[in-house]
DNA sequence: CGGCGCCTTCACGAGGCCGTCACGGGCCGG
DNA sequence: CCGGCCCGTGACGGCCTCGTGAAGGCGCCG
């Protein structure tokens, strides 16, 4: 088990809880951090970059919600927080999650669940989905900037092309039949006449006639296909 | 009430509770859509931005699991989930938040429950607390002062459009949809007109007129984008 | 080998999207 | 009470894109 797993602070002053909390999520590869105590566990959490906080509710020195609401008002820290209570009234969830918590988990609980709600928090923060690179030959589009390059070199796309392109690079090197290009591109109501054609004409200009090997071929009577082909 | 909750996509089969939670959701504020069965509630997901998903699992045509599965991974959207489930099984838990899912609620269960979850995960979607210095090539924002400087210079803007530029600079170097950039600065409430259009172009005459190279560039039918384009 | 469908190529008009700009009203401070 | 700043709105014009139609090529099948 490596120990890539995020780091987590655990406040909680139940010696038998917080022991087995522990050693589970150490043992699953998370860095484990521990307070006892409110005043302590606010001290580590303000000074300290956590990726999540499991925060017991009723802390001797300051009980839980105080501590979050410090941590989110005055030290303007947006660690996510995960909280674990024997608290199961729901005053108690609407007031938790409402002071910033993130999650809220009623004792008694299994250890697998809160392992499971602390990598979805953790996973939101890390940035939820990685901005998508799709690679065919040397023809190369970012999905989050829009921008797609062959040999290096910028590819002039209109908005459909663009799309067509997505659908195509996804589905490489199979081949996309004329209706899913037309669903992908228009939904369900699409036009009457089969505008489809131009469309592709046009994206061929763009990303192959400048270049020596074409990279979007016809299946006749399937759809389209792109992909290189090796000779 | 404000009508600015949020917008949120319930997907339900369940006319009774559906019903209960979209007349609930939609008198606190929040803007509503609704989809009976799996394919047309991932059509939704996929189609339009919502702030959260209400997702039940138990669903004709398509359950909720492989829906998350296939928004999270073939349309690659980060929209937060929401299960809604009667299951409550260990496996069924783990299954749901491994699977995409940021929460995970039983049935039955108290509807302010939900709103409270719901309210957490768009007020952690609107994102950062936390003052943050911004960069894009030349250009700097300090979300703590809210001043932008350009080249050392410092440059005056309207409150939209520090707005606006908060927004690009978070985003940079990927591009923003009208409809979020109009979202982010008015919720779900926009002006009749196109006001946008004038804001960016004020916005442009502040950070870009002035300088040589220009950092915010429009994609035609697709938004806009704030980054240095190499040469 | 001939016909027929599927496909490519291409030009053009309508409409949409976008940049530009000026005006009037509201809010706030002097 | 006055003046400035900001914002929403509308108008105008230009550019780009899209849908449409027509003409021609290629392969498949009888």
């Amino acid at each position: 088990m490596s120990q890539s797993g995020g780091s987590i602070l655990l406040v909680e002053d139940h010696q038998d809880i917080a022991e087995m909390v522990y050693a589970y999520l150490e043992r699953r590869g998370y860095a484990m951090d521990y307070a006892a105590d409110g005043v302590t566990g606010l001290h580590l959490a303000v000074t300290q970059d956590y990726d999540v906080i499991v925060l017991d509710l009723m802390l001797p020195g300051m009980d839980g919600l105080e501590l979050c609401a410090k941590l989110r008002n005055e030290a303007r820290k947006d660690t996510p927080v995960l909280m674990l209570t024997a608290r199961d009234t729901l005053q108690d969830k609407v007031a938790g999650l409402d002071t910033g918590a993130d999650d809220y988990l009623v004792k008694p609980f299994e250890i697998q669940e809160l392992e499971a709600r602390v990598r979805a928090l953790i996973r939101r923060r890390q940035g939820g989905l990685a901005p998508e690179t799709l690679k065919v030959g040397d023809l190369v589009l970012d999905t989050g900037t829009l921008i797609a390059r062959r040999a290096g070199q910028e590819l002039a796309l209109t908005p459909i092309g663009l799309k067509l392109l997505t659908v195509l690079m996804r589905a490489s090197p199979r081949v996309v039949s004329r209706r899913d290009l037309e669903r992908q591109v228009w939904g369900e109501v699409l036009p009457d006449s089969d505008t489809l054609r131009s469309h592709l004409y046009n994206l061929r200009k763009t990303i192959d006639r400048p270049f020596e090997h074409a990279l979007l071929h016809t299946v006749h009577g399937a759809g389209y296909r792109l992909a290189v082909d090796d000779g």
